[in-house]
DNA sequence: GCCGTTTTCGGCCCGACTGTTTTCAGTCG
């Protein structure tokens, strides 16, 4: 039996077809046609099987009779015969070459032609040859740029973490916006849309000398290489991090942030609206005919075409522009509606700051509550702590409560504790019902089956003590694929529960997603939006769990630490009945 | 190869930028 063939597989063939196609000098329109059906088999939220089943596949944008075809051939037989063919033996290590910056069709089909590259080794080792230097068309800087984007292509293999540019971005962004030739300054593109991983970083300027403005943009410190630089745009390297740099005119700023900003799909479905107005959107601006009917701000892009602005974070045509049409927008979530922490860790387990600093920076923030929330025994690595050490900590919090009186934020106990393989708990119920607030989380064991996956988290949850269950997919972006397990299950024995899930702010986590965050929403779940800080600098880590959460469409309603101290005491249940019971029998 | 209130042919992703060029080729977004 052949292996099941999945959306990736289908996309990944017809992108390896463009780029074959392209390496052959093939009509443009036709490499294009590959490269756009690839991108839209990536962005569909169903299964190209069942798609197929309903015969609906031509109603994907970008697939046509052809393609069709050639869609369900993969998904009967797990190849596409022309696309074979046509690709021979070229390996993909060489068409990987397109992601050299620099690097397109007519420079790789050279390279492998004449000096049989067909991998990046072997292009580094062309370079050091100076075999290029003789060919027509190589200059001495043609050579060295190469030399330089091989380097940051080994180094950004991997999409980079939101968490991890945003800083970054925001602090260039700062500096930009105190140029006194620049008059506005924006974040576009992913960045803006908080998407978890970013390519690179978009930003738009309006100035009213331009050439001059980009020129000293990328003057700026922060700047660390300069790729180019035109009178309307500049391509700039910050650290490992590109990032483009657009200068427009002021009165279509707000169309061209709209545009830069996408998504693409977002956008295409968007202008498919205005043509039923009779209206045209582009970058400079709202038209119809050659009439110019706004575009400075982007507010105007959208209310031309009849819908309230739509928040970046919605622009992914998951239903979003339908929405706005009804005026049914959600309300989403803002940062500063988050009122207290509940998965902080301090030096008692794998914590860089002590319980005293963590709490200094949450009074900082203004929290009304924080929860310490360090490890349990059997994550060794991470100090977790053992009955001993439990009772150390209690005594320190104590202090500490007693010591502020009642400045600052409320002071909780907490733990974090490892669901194990079983489903049971790493604490006696003795201990468990000590703690104010208890998140429950699975950290090893990630290769159980999903049944046994599904049971070892119905059981946590249905633990009275627990309260959150944390990071429930346990991934790490780029390094360790989601568990799997049946979600809706699990959300919808948490909402019995009471019990919330959360969202994990840490850059490496985002954990629950947009996608599974929405679903659980939308079943009625509760989330708690979390920053999982292991230092009181990682408390900020929160703003992306939030970016998180309004891209899954959640307001504050149904998240937890947006609650006041009241409602949420109530919720965790201290010295709650069902919690007294558990006391009751660890007593004895 | 897709697409169509311009519908079965003839458009479509073209403008900006760099580098190596004597007027343009290749890449990028």
């Amino acid at each position: 039996m052949q292996a099941p063939i999945h959306n990736e597989d289908i996309a990944h063939i017809f992108e390896k077809m463009s780029r074959v196609l392209s390496l052959k000098g093939q009509n443009l329109f036709r490499v294009l046609a590959y490269e756009n059906a690839a991108r839209s088999i990536r962005e569909l939220d169903e299964d190209l099987a069942k798609v197929a089943a309903d015969g609906k596949l031509e109603e994907i944008s970008g697939i046509g009779k052809d393609l069709a075809g050639k869609i369900e051939e993969a998904l009967r037989t797990g190849h596409i015969r022309e696309c074979e063919r046509e690709c021979g033996r070229i390996p993909d290590s060489l068409l990987a070459l397109f992601d050299v910056r620099g690097l397109g069709p007519k420079t790789i089909a050279l390279l492998h032609k004449k000096f049989r590259v067909n991998t990046v080794e072997d292009l580094s080792r062309v370079l050091d040859s100076g075999a290029l230097a003789r060919m027509r068309g190589f200059g001495e800087k043609k050579i060295s740029a190469l030399r330089e984007s091989l380097e940051s292509w080994t180094a950004s293999q991997e999409r980079m973490l939101l968490g991890l540019v945003l800083p970054h971005a925001e602090e260039l962004m700062g500096k930009i916006r105190k140029l006194r030739l620049v008059t506005r300054a924006e974040l576009a593109g992913s960045l803006r849309r908080g998407r978890e991983t970013i390519g690179d970083v978009d930003l738009l300027v309006t100035s009213k000398e331009s050439p001059r403005a980009l020129r000293e943009i990328s003057r700026l410190p922060e700047v660390t290489r300069i790729l180019a630089v035109g009178p309307t745009r500049a391509t700039l390297m910050m650290g490992t991090v590109q990032v483009d740099v657009r200068a427009v005119a002021p009165e279509s700023f707000g169309a061209a942030l709209q545009y830069f900003t996408g998504s693409k799909k977002h956008n295409t479905h968007l202008r498919a609206i205005a043509r039923q107005h009779g209206l045209k959107i582009n970058e400079y601006g709202v038209f119809r005919g050659i009439r110019r009917l706004g575009g400075t701000e982007e507010e105007d892009v959208y209310r031309l075409v009849g819908m309230p602005l739509i928040p970046p974070e919605l622009r992914e045509d998951r239903g979003e522009i339908e929405s706005a049409l009804k005026g049914e927008l959600p309300k989403l979530v803002q940062l500063n509606e988050i009122r207290g922490e509940l998965h902080a860790h301090s030096t008692y387990s794998d914590g860089h700051s002590s319980m005293a600093d963590m709490v200094a920076r949450a009074e900082a923030m203004n929290y009304e509550y924080l929860a310490l929330t360090d490890h349990s025994p059997s994550q060794r690595i991470a100090r977790g702590l053992d009955r001993t050490r439990l009772h150390k900590k209690i005594r320190e919090l104590e202090k500490l409560r007693q010591a502020r009186g009642n400045s600052g934020p409320r002071l909780l106990l907490g733990a974090e504790v490892d669901i194990l393989p079983d489903g049971k708990l790493d604490y006696p119920d003795g201990i468990l019902a000590l703690f104010d607030v208890v998140i429950a989380a699975i950290h090893g064991n990630f290769n159980q089956t999903r049944k046994e996956m599904t049971e070892r988290l119905l059981r946590a949850i249905d633990h009275p003590c627990v309260n959150i269950i944390a990071h429930p997919t346990a991934r790490l972006i780029g390094k360790r694929e989601p568990i799997e397990f049946d979600f809706d299950r699990v959300v919808s024995a948490a909402t019995k529960a009471n019990v919330a899930l959360e969202i994990d702010g840490s850059p490496w986590r985002l954990d629950l997603n947009d996608i599974l965050a929405r679903s659980a929403a939308d079943a009625g779940a509760l989330l708690s939006i979390t920053a999982d800080a292991h230092s009181a600098a990682q408390l900020g880590y929160l703003r992306f769990g939030v970016l998180q959460a309004r891209r899954a469409w959640i307001g504050a309603a149904s998240i937890v630490n947006t609650w006041s101290w009241k409602q949420l005491h109530e919720w965790l249940g201290i010295r709650s009945p069902r919690k007294a019971a558990v006391e009751m029998k660890a007593a004895g």
